[in-house]
DNA sequence: CTGAAAGCGCTTACAG
DNA sequence: CTGAAAGCGCTTACAG
């Protein structure tokens, strides 16, 4: 076993004092350029690296953030909302610019999960990201608050709820692709998705698909509302629970891509035409929705963007400013599936 | 801002020493019941959390796993192929099961990743996630070796390069499902993925393919071979390649779901029908794989036992020992894609 | 510009 | 069973 060099070995090795080879190598004004040349020389010859426990402690904080993604609580072990996993990717991104490290853990809804990450300066603060319950979440949200630990949410801005929040805007995205659906001739219409307090993502969504309905005059019962969950199976049970009238039904406006295909794979199976029978659209543009058949109209949310407000929101906060919440903007993407375009 | 409790407040409060707490707290049997139970019961009256920091600088230790996830070169920024998200979920999984931490982050194969996270105390050893393309990865794996970094790779087990590996067996799955494939009837193929050294993983998988055709007693050339990335884009331009040929070629075996999503999607588009006209079956089982129009005939990699299998590898090195090479089971998942089941 | 010294908050060998 | 003390490897105020 390699016994690891440290700050001492250096400094005996460069003939300066410890502080010395601490202040060059954290590249201090201090030292004499020659002396910090010297000591990053003997450095990287040693393979020096500086203990970041020692450096942590001395310091009193970790570089290092922590992510806890919230699982859908009845999806299988090995499945994660893609959607996610892509916010995951973009947050694991703009920690590394940021230049801190990421702990990444998943976390039942159902654990107890106030997490030891702050308290125990492993880490400086807390990402939390899912589908928010917040009707469960509450309580763990305020003892985090209380405990003072730093944390962002991902999700839907609320003035009810502790700690600050990041999420796109929800209601704008589900009002602009209704509108969109009307606008090329679709008159009736099914909402796929859970829409009440416990999924307050959905809940927005449904809201401003309502609000489109009405602010084009149509009839308010011209949408019938299906409770799903954002999975495949969902979505395709909710269609076969609609088949007997499936008829009436001009456009699904399912409330996440997920739903939507298992939504076409029961239409599919039912022999029902996308979009020629029926228009379908999705919400979150996850890499499948390219690929289904049709192509999937959804709502696009920019991932990278929402990942670096997210950290730097956080940052923020660990630097002992108040940021407000932040509402991200959302795009239509427009594919095969909802009929002209 | 609230002061953090250190042990001493507790050793103060309970009137003992502050060595007692901490023993207590890491529930050494040298220490009284009753007096134990006091100083639980004031820790966590106090919100009292060992710090991590100098817990892990005392035992030169990190309790944390660094997980670097290689992204295909060529991928968008926010694509990460699905398969190793279901992997790093396992991952994730297994090291909180072991008592461990988990700091995940994206790497460049182009950068300088030698990684500073075993040198820093940072983590305890690595896990390295990726298609590895051993030719450039191999000078950075004999440098993680000379530091006597603990690491495990997830590839194919490779006599030639430095470290332990774990990977599935991609001949085998590239046999089997070539095997079904003609058990089938199919006796011509186009298998699309890169196959040489940039690309073990294809290339086992073609090798076996290529060694059931043989087996099967088919002459040789039933086979093409099309290069591709593992992304939809590559499948779809592979696909796009052949066309003029299309009428000779029974099967695709594409090298990734990836690729076959994309080729899918090209055959689509060129009106030739799967898998009436011609079967595609894919590797990986990435979740879309069900929901493909038709669903995809694939082999399943079981990333859940992958992923306890790389922690546990990586935690037996960790320990001193030196644990073998692993080649995990492979399993076909038969769909509707590749014709008569 | 440099060094000697204190101290971050633990764990654990040593002594009792 | 318990305490006093050393020490993990740094960073940084203090003194020069």
């Amino acid at each position: 076993m390699k016994v690891k060099a440290t700050s001492f070995d250096i400094a005996h090795r460069a003939g300066v004092s410890q502080s010395t080879v601490s202040r060059a190598l954290r590249d201090s004004p201090l030292v004499n350029q020659e002396t910090r040349d010297k000591i990053k020389a003997i450095a990287q010859e040693l393979n020096y690296k500086v203990d970041k426990n020692a450096s942590n402690l001395r310091q009193q904080q970790s570089r290092t953030l922590a992510l806890l993604l919230f699982e859908d609580p009845t999806t299988d072990d090995s499945l994660i909302n893609p959607f996610f996993l892509s916010m995951l990717g973009s947050i694991t991104r703009a920690s590394a610019q940021a230049g801190y490290d990421l702990l990444v853990s998943f976390q039942n809804l159902s654990d107890d999960w106030h997490a030891d990450y702050e308290d125990t300066n492993k880490a400086d603060g807390i990402i939390l990201l899912g589908y928010g319950d917040y009707v469960d979440y509450r309580d763990k949200l305020s003892k985090l608050e209380e405990q003072e630990t730093h944390f962002i949410r991902w999700g839907a801005p609320d003035e009810e709820h502790p700690g600050v929040s990041i999420g796109c805007d929800n209601f704008q995205g589900g009002f602009d692709i209704t509108r969109h659906l009307i606008s090329i001739g679709h008159k009736t219409f099914a909402f796929l998705g859970g829409a009440d307090k416990h999924a307050p993502e959905f809940m927005a969504r449904y809201q401003g698909h309502c609000k489109a309905i009405k602010s084009e005059g149509l009839p308010l019962d011209s949408t019938r509302h299906v409770d799903a969950i954002s999975t495949e199976e969902s979505g395709y049970s909710a269609v076969e629970s609609l088949l007997p009238d499936i008829e009436s039904i001009n456009a699904f406006f399912c409330a996440s891509d997920l739903i939507a295909v298992g939504a076409m794979q029961a239409l599919r199976d039912n022999n029902v035409k996308v979009p020629d029978d029926v228009a379908v659209v999705g919400y979150d543009n996850i890499p499948v929705s390219r690929f289904t058949d049709p192509a999937l109209t959804t709502v696009a949310q920019d991932t990278m963007l929402a990942g670096e407000a997210l950290v730097k929101n956080l940052l923020l906060q660990i630097n002992g400013e108040k940021p407000p919440a932040q509402l991200m903007p959302v795009n239509l993407v427009l594919r095969k599936s909802c009929g002209r375009t």
